[in-house]
DNA sequence: AACGCGCCCTGTCCGC
DNA sequence: TGCGGACAGGGCGCGT
């Protein structure tokens, strides 16, 4: 599921939500999300810390919380978190982890796959791990000369250098495809045959499709929800991905799929070179 | 040492 | 209706 614009989506309802409020019990049902901590350890870790702010990093939520904690949460494909007061009971039918907090309402984490990992940091140890990925792409650092100078250095097709979070932060399959084609880059391209114009109009799609995916609140093709369980807005306004067969909303060209290291691309074979 | 690959796991859909 | 296979937003560890 969950590229930067949904992880996005999900920090700002749960700003509102959770700040200001103290985890009074934690209960772990699925302990395979945790990484490095025991359902125990991860219980009394989190328990009585008061939230401080929620944020994001590439697509983790950061959960800062008092007293040197941070929480952050990978989605994975499937991964949701919500608060108990928005999803009618039955709804989540795999609850891996349960935070109460102070006024009785519960954050959930849900997640099929349980691909997804919830891991405690403290503050230096978050920075260190963060120090890993790499630019955010809405920040004023990703620019058009950053973007071509990284290509420069890579032989792998360019999707799959987008999808490299340690070079770009927050990208994944969606919107690295929905970017080429607004760039009219074609997803097999080595990294390093992008030209400079190119890697200017690609640094520009994928500012614009990350922007505008997060004023639809995301993308939900089957999984995603956002903290208050409701579905994206963006799918209606993809131009390729998932849309192998149909015509090229550009010129009317039939769409292709190809699969480019075992993950599916879709790109215009008449505007994509 | 950059890169490809397999794997983690469940659910859904499609063809037979 | 059932069954097997393909496929799904991600990311890690491994071998080359």
């Amino acid at each position: 599921m969950p590229e930067l614009p949904e992880a996005e989506t999900i920090v700002r309802d749960l700003k509102r939500r959770v700040t200001g409020h103290r985890i009074t019990s934690v209960q772990v049902a699925k302990p395979d999300v945790l990484t490095h901590a025991t359902p125990e350890q991860f219980r009394r870790k989190l328990k009585d810390h008061t939230i401080k702010s929620v944020g994001r990093r590439a697509k983790n939520i950061v959960i800062r919380l008092d007293r040197d904690l941070v929480l952050v949460i990978n989605l994975g494909m499937t991964g949701r978190v919500v608060s108990s007061d928005a999803v009618r009971a039955g709804e989540l039918r795999h609850v891996a982890v349960r935070l109460k907090l102070d006024d009785g309402r519960e954050v959930l984490y849900d997640d099929a796959r349980r691909f997804g990992r919830l891991e405690l940091f403290t503050d230096a140890g978050w920075t260190e791990r963060e120090s890993q990925f790499g630019v955010e792409p809405l920040s004023n650092d990703f620019t058009p000369a950053h973007l071509y100078e990284g290509l420069k250095t890579s032989r792998v097709p360019v999707r799959n250098w987008l999808l490299d979070q340690s070079r770009i932060a927050g990208v994944g399959n969606i919107y690295a495809n929905e970017a080429l084609f607004r760039a009219g880059i074609r997803p097999t391209r080595r990294a390093n045959l992008v030209t400079r114009a190119e890697a200017t109009r690609l640094r520009d799609a994928i500012r614009d499709v990350l922007a505008e995916a997060i004023a639809k609140r995301g993308t939900t093709l089957s999984d995603y929800r956002d903290a208050s369980g409701e579905e994206g807005g963006f799918q209606p306004l993809l131009q390729v991905y998932g849309r192998e067969g149909e015509p090229c909303p550009r010129c009317g060209s039939t769409i292709r799929r190809v699969v480019i290291t075992n993950r599916s691309a879709f790109y215009c074979p008449k505007d994509q070179k």
